[in-house]
Order: structure tokens, then sequence, then C-alpha cells
DNA sequence: ACCTGAACACCGTTCAAGT
DNA sequence: ACCTGAACACCGTTCAAGT
């Protein structure tokens, strides 16, 4: 698929219809014999990525519930990572394909397997995957990490030190790995789950 | 300020340089006398919105730091709620605005000044930006929620229901409101980082 | 000195005309 | 029946020409 390879490779904005066209060496109207709108094109792309983020799933049985949450949503986020542009085309809808749907059965079924009851499943599993698109799309959004830590960093030099006490304060810790951001809020987030199942398991 | 307005009430994508031109009864080529790109006047915006986020910010000394981590994260959420298209707009770059600066040194300032240490103070500042982040985005790119919302209710009841067994198990709970799922998480962060504390403050 | 119409190189989408 | 060049109404940015 030139489109996925066109997201991965220049982002979400590069895919126009007339850049794909170009590369398919066809024209923009030939195009719309195979979707029917730039929103049906984005919607088969991300598809695709659902495809991907299906079969590449390691076997995550009996890990316990904790492990199964951390790998799943690591999953997901590495693979939109894997493929940097497609997490904003992500967030026009909630993906419909038929392999967002097997994705999202194979997770919620999972939850359900480690004792999660259905009311804490549903809300694990949609905050979870809200979670790591949220990341995803700051993620791949950033045109040019580097520079613009440099662009922060040179700001927070700026400052004024008097005025800026609890920034100055914690400069050395700039910039934090969007990663390793990523990894401490979702270990946040499993910790705050260990607890809510006490109360889930005993009613 | 007339950007902000059009953000505001038609989203992030009605902002272009000849609609905002039309809206002043001006021409577009004025416009770059008041900023050198879109994307200079995109970062005038957001630093307006930050200026707004700090003033409207209530008093919350002495509250504890679960209350003051729930109410940080829900005003700038509730802000970035407020303006709608504005929070895609925060995605290309860090802010680095003056206003950007003010905030994040209050906000960094109240939780060192409810023992984080700065290492923690970071990682739970930088953590709950981006949470609040991902989860204002996914709000403001929803073009119709409700059509939306129908849509995926639909595709579910189409699917085969022995082969969705977990999907159909917890299907009465669709659609969760996404000002839930931001609820819920923030509460799992908050008591992940109680659990991080206590080491914290042994160490 | 300040302003701006018009141009340039783009965009998604449509459709009449060609094969 | 299938394909597509050209048009339409957009976009950000620039600059020569006007005041």
């Amino acid at each position: 698929m030139a489109a996925l390879q066109i997201v991965n490779d220049e982002g979400a904005d590069a895919l126009t219809l007339r850049y794909l066209a170009k590369q398919l060496s066809s024209g923009t109207a030939t195009l719309y014999r195979h979707f029917e709108s730039r929103e049906d094109l984005i919607a088969q792309v991300v598809d695709r990525v659902f495809a991907e983020m299906e079969s590449s799933m390691p076997g995550i049985d009996n890990l316990g519930w904790e492990m199964t949450c951390r790998m799943l949503a690591n999953h997901m986020f590495k693979v939109l990572c894997h493929h940097r542009g497609v997490a904003p085309l992500l967030l026009q809808s909630v993906p419909k394909g038929p392999n967002a749907m097997i994705q999202r059965e194979r997770s919620l079924a999972l939850l359900l397997a480690n004792g999660f009851s259905t009311p804490l499943a549903v809300r694990a599993y949609v905050t979870l995957a809200r979670y790591v698109l949220g990341f995803a799309v700051q993620l791949s959004d950033r045109h040019d990490e580097d520079r613009d830590n440099a662009q922060i960093t040179a700001t927070f030099l700026k400052l004024d030190r008097a005025a800026f006490p609890a920034t100055f304060a914690v400069i050395d810790e700039f910039p934090i790995p969007l990663e390793e951001e990523f990894s401490f809020g979702l270990e946040l987030m499993i910790a705050g789950l260990s607890q809510i199942r006490k109360c889930d398991l005993n009613q």
C-alpha cells in the first residue's frame, strides 16, 4: 500500500491525493476508483495498521493482568511509533474497520479473561487506548524533536532566575524522552488499576 | 483576537489566512505585518490560551497534593475543552510563549511545594500535561461525536456474535463519555502517584 | 513607509470529454 | 465501460506595483 508508505516516510500531511497519484503514475481522478474520498482512503490506511497491530501481537496468555495491560499498551504504542505519521489519522473518528474490531475484541477478551468485571474492562480498555493514542499523536506530530528540545532549553535559560525558581530547580531533568514519559504514566495507571481491582473483585 | 474566535467556533482547520483576512476586512498579505508565518500566528493563539489558563486558575494552596494534581489537570482540560479546536495546535511544538512559561512554573512550584522531589515533580508534571493534551486532542478533532457514536454502535451490532463475544459482553457500556474516561484515567494516575510518593519520600 | 492585488505552487473533488 | 485532463474553489507565501 503506497499510501501507508508515504505516511510512514513523510508524515500524515504528505499524504495528498496528488502526491499519491504521482507515486502510482496515475491521476488524482483515477484514485477515486479505489476509495470515495480522502477520509475513506485514510480509514483504509488506518485499518491496515490495525491489521499489523493484531498480527504482530505477541502471545500474552497467563502473564497476569498487570503484564497483560503493560504488553497491550506497549505493543499498540510500538506499532504506532513504527508507523510514524499514522497516529494523527486516528483522531478524526473512532476506527471502524474490520481489523480495528478484531483488535478491540482481542484486547477486551484478554482483560475479561484476567478477571476484570465488564464495566472495569471497558473503562480500562478505552482509557488505555486513548492514553496510547494521546502519546502517539504527540510523538508523530513532532517534526523535528531535537530542534524543538534545543529551543525549549534556550527559552528556559533566558528566563529570569528569580521569577522562575521552580523551572530552574528542575532544568537539569529536561528533556525527558517521550518514551520514558509514556512508560512512567503507564505504570501509574497500572498501579492505580490494582487499587480499583481490589474493590472490583470484592463486590 | 479574531484568530482564537475562529478556532473556538469553527475548529483549527478553519483558521486559514484567507478566512482570517476576510473576517478582518483585510488581505492575506497584510496579515504578515502581525506575524511572520502561519506557525507564528498559531504560537500566538496558543499563548493566549495559556494566559487564560493561568489567569482563571483557582487558588489551590493547602489542598494536599492529590487535590492539587486533580485540580491542575482538570483545569487545564477544562480550558482546552472551552477553546474547542485549540488542542491540535499544541501538537506541532512544545509551547514556548511567555504565558506557557508562567503556567509551567506555577504548576511545578505547586508540586514541589507539596513535597514532590525534583525528579518526581518533573515527571509528574510532563506526564500529566501530556495526558491532558492527549485527551483534549481526541476531543477537539471529533467533528461530530453523536454521528460517530451512532456509527460505532451500528458497526458493533453488525458483527458476528460468536466471533466477537467480548465486544458483545461489554456493548451495553458504550459509549463512555470522553470526560468520564478522562477522570477515570486521571484518578488511576493519582492513585499510582501515591504509591510512588511513598518510595520517593522514604529515600 | 505602508499596504495589497495578483501571482505562484499547492490542495480535494468533480465531470465532460476522450478511449 | 473505463480512464483522465482540465476545471473549480480552496490553501500559505511572496513581491512588484500602487498609495
